[in-house]
RNA sequence: GCGGGCGUGGUGGAAUUGGUAGACACGCUAGACUUAGGAUCUAGUGCCGCAAGGUGUGAGAGUUCGAGUCUCUCCGCCCGCACCA
């Protein structure tokens, strides 16, 4: 009886979900884990092998755990919101809901193929309005919410307002927008002028507290995509998806209040178990420096600059200042001879992008305001610059320029040609600034400041500039506030609405707010999102719901937002909304009630396990920490970090195959002629190469038409490609479909193999030829299981028949390698272990059911489909899945003998067999007394003898 | 520039943490059985050498009886951040 797959995994798969096999308990006395996948964008061009990398992972440890009798709760769903639907509706006027289902039941069939062990009761799509109902509510609660610095955590809005009407806002240590100067609608109020501000006054201010906000700030604009976009959404100048250039704009925007939890984002990476390198990213990322915050008076004038400085040591060597080119007291200190040519820096410096910006980061430009700052501590006067060196968004915009201890300040001048001041005492400054920190340098010239090192004197002169209340000793972090706003269409709606301009939410009760329908799926003409084409798109307050537009004339409705939430909102919380199951049995009920109940969270907590790609390091995984901190500031979940473990899978690629056309000429050179002829290296489908890197000419023939007639200039007669590995994508031929795999190896070959390939972590080329290794792997596991004479299912079921001693030691030395592998995440190496085993039962022709059972359930996490199979003709009624995992047993293995490699001089001469109980002194006198080491030796005595007992015996001469 | 990681056969990769380097698999070679299949089985396969043997983990040094593993210097590759004050 063969090894018929096919068959095998249909049955199984059938069983799972008539069974709900994997169904996770709610209500459970096991131990819990909880094992997640990051789900996926489901695209239209559905899995390739790479996707399914870390699901297999996630699903071999979960199957382990559960074997280990954890209660495992195993989810999967769609990021289901997102730009390639809409874009595709642009195009094509679908409906992005359509497109969105179709692709997700595909992704479902292909997922379903490979046997996964999910829960799929709890599946959650961001789309469904069921969903994004909470994803709004949590925006509410954001928006409901400022974050108290005392405290150090987010608080309810309405305590800030009754704050306010007690005592005003002197004593409010909050995170917010509100400027110093009340002349810009900010500053300092009492309890007594709160109170007389009109309603609109005291929501504007507010607005200026929550944690998600809107204001006019400055933003990355994508002309091409025609929207915001958020720092992690851009890679170097250019946007993540389609690599168009995005420019600054100054626009009105929703933002998340994410700066005020960089502290807490830090300090959290410290108790979570990811590798050093993703919080290193996030390190960097938050970007934490330690300094402070000096203001500078400017001369003849009432303004100040505040600038931020992790050196203020190096204060006394300020020889001039810089301000950003975008900076707002640029225009207001500018002297009337210096107005034209600041001017016309500015406009020619944001006319560039800023990927230009940043390709030319080594050209210095600038250009003097003519108006001079004052020394905080010596009084003169500072000329203040302004120069594109100094970045808008970081610090306070403004630097105080120290030559001679920053190699940036140090160019400027020497390019403009200024004097630099040297505060440090025996330094050398005429070829570059001096930085060093930690050496012990001492300061000169630098007046109450003289002598001391660079971290004494930052003490000293916070200390000073408190005193006079010029500065203060200040942190900095480069975690910007998250642009929350996308002008599309196919996102979550913003639950508000606008009253004379000001922002309300709709009530909760309202909840969701769905997307209204539209034609087409682009900004309007006046240039507004695509949810200004909703005809029914306002909201009265009365009815309390959404409301066509044209009633405007006769009822009293407010205009609704018209931008939606970015992809990364639905994703910042789905791993909660796992833990409530959508079952008929109550569960439903639950999920309308709340995005899962307590009792839920409470018992599922975190993930303890979390697998997914490192492109998040600095999108998802940050905002989804930011709302679980949130979340728990406000009580409603019990934890404050979402992933407890995590692991990035390597990327699979793709082995692109390249054939070369002659140029000018239909004429295609095999690669190992290529030598010294001019061509042109085209991609071609990876489907027409084997394994030897041979072309099927006539498939590649028929592939285009323009090859049809081609010529090929054979090597041994045949034609060679050369390849390469490369991400996987259609346009470079080389995608392998799961689907194909499964087809003709079998799902549990293709989970095996994509185990095989290499360590998770590591990226790696996908190699469709190396499959046969783990394929053969699972045909002689199956022979093993059918040693009848015709191939019949046969075990022996005598316990100690032939072979069962020496079965019992692989499968017990097997148990353990496996046990610990799979802990490691180190699933290559199980699998090898696995092959051993069988290959050893084979040799042993050891077919003892004593032996082949606990077999069978060592398998299963990674081949459970014939595992099952095997489960059941072994005469089980229930799923493999539901037993125990074998448990190592130390006296199947040891050894009561072990061969010593015996060396002399560190050299290896031969091996001795030895009992493992001897001791030191007896292994050496065994060993000395032995006839070849007296041969080695040649009648001389070695000068000592070194035991390592139970590894090697070296005789030193 | 700063930070993190890595470097082992023709290939993917192992190595109980300092103890016989190259497990397992691919590929390759030879053979067996097959009235050719990319099936199955057996043996071999780091490199040099007919062999004995020598040599070998990016290069060089060091510690050690013993180093892929520890230390230093250099070379190369990958990832993150980057005019961040």
């Amino acid at each position: 009886m063969n090894y018929d797959f096919n068959k095998i995994e249909a049955k199984w798969q059938k069983y799972w979900a008539e069974n709900q096999t994997f169904n996770a308990e709610n209500n459970s006395d096991k131990e819990k884990f909880y094992c997640l996948d990051m789900f996926p964008y489901p695209s239209g061009a559905g899995l390739h092998v790479g996707h399914p990398l870390g699901y297999i992972a996630s699903d071999i440890v979960s199957r382990y755990k559960r074997h280990k009798g954890f209660n495992v709760l195993h989810p999967m769903g769609y990021d289901s919101f997102g730009l390639p639907a809409e874009q595709y509706a642009i195009q094509t006027g679908q409906h992005p809901a359509v497109t969105t289902k179709e692709n997700i039941a595909r992704y479902r069939q292909q997922m379903d193929k490979i046997g996964f062990s999910f829960d799929w009761s709890r599946e959650v799509r961001t789309s469904d309005p069921d969903y994004y109902k909470w994803t709004q509510w949590i925006f509410i609660k954001l928006f409901e919410s400022w974050y108290d610095k005392t405290q150090d955590k987010a608080r309810d809005i309405q305590e800030l307002v009754s704050i306010f009407s007690s005592e005003g806002n002197t004593n409010v240590n909050a995170v917010c927008d509100l400027p110093p100067n009340p002349s810009e609608g900010g500053g300092v109020f009492t309890a007594q002028e709160w109170k007389t501000f009109s309603e609109e006054k005291q929501q504007e201010i507010l607005l200026k507290y929550r944690l998600t906000y809107l204001a006019e700030t400055e933003v990355n604009w994508c002309p091409a995509l025609g929207t915001v976009l958020a720092n992690d959404e851009i890679v170097n100048g250019v946007s993540e998806r389609g690599g168009h250039p995005v420019e600054r704009k100054k626009m009105k925007q929703w933002s998340m209040r994410i700066s005020a939890y960089a502290e807490r984002l830090l300090q959290g990476l410290e108790k979570i178990d990811w590798t050093e390198s993703l919080k290193e990213t996030q390190r960097n990322w938050i970007g934490k420096s330690v300094g402070a915050e000096i203001q500078f008076r400017i001369q003849n004038s009432e303004f100040r600059i505040g600038v931020f400085s992790t050196r203020p040591d190096t204060i006394f060597g300020t020889t001039f200042m810089t301000l950003a080119p975008e900076h707002e007291l640029v225009s207001k200190i500018t002297t009337s001879e210096q107005k034209e040519e600041v001017e016309a820096y500015i406009k020619q410096t944001a006319k560039r992008s800023e990927r230009e910006r940043m390709a030319d980061v080594k050209s210095i430009t600038g250009v003097f305001t003519g108006a001079y700052a004052e020394h905080p501590f010596t009084k003169e006067p500072i000329p203040i610059w302004i120069g594109d060196y100094v970045l808008a968004g970081y610090g306070t915009g403004a630097v105080m320029a120290v030559p001679c201890g920053d190699q940036r300040d140090y160019d400027f001048t020497k390019h403009f040609d200024l004097p630099i001041k040297n505060i440090f005492e025996g330094i050398d400054i005429s070829q570059e600034a001096y930085a060093d920190k930690e050496a012990e340098t001492k300061l000169a010239n630098s007046d109450f400041l003289n002598g001391l090192t660079y971290k004494e004197a930052v003490k000293k002169v916070i200390s000073e500039l408190e005193k006079s209340g010029l500065g203060k000793g200040k942190t900095n972090y480069r975690l910007r506030d998250a642009v929350f706003s996308r002008q599309r269409y196919w996102g979550e709606p913003f639950p508000v609405y606008y009253k004379n301009g000001i922002p309300h939410t709709i009530p909760e009760e309202c909840l969701p707010l769905k997307l209204p329908e539209i034609e087409k799926y682009l900004p309007t003409e006046t240039g507004e999102p695509p949810l200004g084409r909703a005809d029914v798109w306002a909201w009265d307050e009365k009815e309390c719901s959404v409301v066509s537009v044209q009633l405007a004339d006769n009822k009293t409705v407010f205009p609704l937002e018209l931008n939606t939430m970015p992809g990364w909102a639905g994703s910042s919380w789905y791993f909660f909304r796992y833990m409530e199951p959508a079952r008929p049995e109550g569960g439903q009920e639950k999920r309308n009630e709340f995005f899962a109940s307590k009792e839920a969270m409470d018992y599922w907590k975190n993930v303890d396990l979390y697998i997914g790609g490192s492109e998040h390091g600095t999108g998802h995984l940050l905002y989804a920490r930011f709302w679980t901190k949130f979340l728990n500031d406000r009580n409603l979940v019990p934890v404050d970090e979402p992933f407890q473990k995590l692991i990035n899978q390597g990327m699979i690629l793709g082995e692109s195959a390249f054939v070369y056309r002659i140029e000018g000429e239909n004429k295609f050179v095999s690669k190992n002629l290529i030598e010294g002829k001019n061509v042109q290296s085209i991609h071609t489908d990876v489907s027409f190469v084997d394994i030897h890197n041979e072309l099927d000419i006539e498939a590649f023939k028929n592939w285009r038409p323009e090859f049809k007639d081609a010529e090929f200039i054979l090597e041994d007669g045949k034609y060679i490609v050369s390849r390469e590995p490369e991400k996987m994508s259609k346009s470079k031929y080389n995608v392998v479909n799961p689907d194909d795999i499964c087809e003709e190896y079998g799902a549990d070959t293709l989970r095996m193999y994509e185990m095989f390939l290499g360590p998770l972590e590591q990226a790696k080329p996908w190699n469709t030829a190396g499959i046969t290794g783990v394929h053969n792997f699972l045909k002689k596991l199956w022979k093993l299981y059918h040693s009848g004479p015709n191939g019949e299912f046969l075990v022996n079921d005598l316990p100690s028949s032939g072979g069962i001693e020496g079965g019992l030691k692989i499968l017990h030395k097997t148990i353990k390698k496996v046990t610990e592998d799979i802990e490691n995440f180190s699933f290559n190496t199980s699998i090898s272990s696995l092959m051993i085993c069988v290959n050893e039962l084979n040799a042993q022709k050891c077919v003892s059911r004593e032996v082949l059972e606990p077999l069978a359930v060592l398998i299963s996490p990674f081949a459970p489909h014939i595992a099952e199979e095997l489960w059941e003709k072994l005469g089980n009624s229930e799923s493999v899945s539901t037993a125990e995992f074998p448990v190592y047993e130390e006296k199947f293995v040891v050894e009561n003998t072990k061969k010593y490699p015996i060396s002399f001089n560190g050299k290896v001469r031969f091996t001795m067999e030895l009992a493992l109980d001897l001791s030191k002194d007896e292994i050496e006198k065994t060993v000395m007394t032995d006839e070849r080491t007296q041969k080695q030796l040649d009648g001389k005595t070695p000068k000592k003898v070194i035991v390592v007992p139970g590894k090697i015996v070296n005789i030193v001469g």
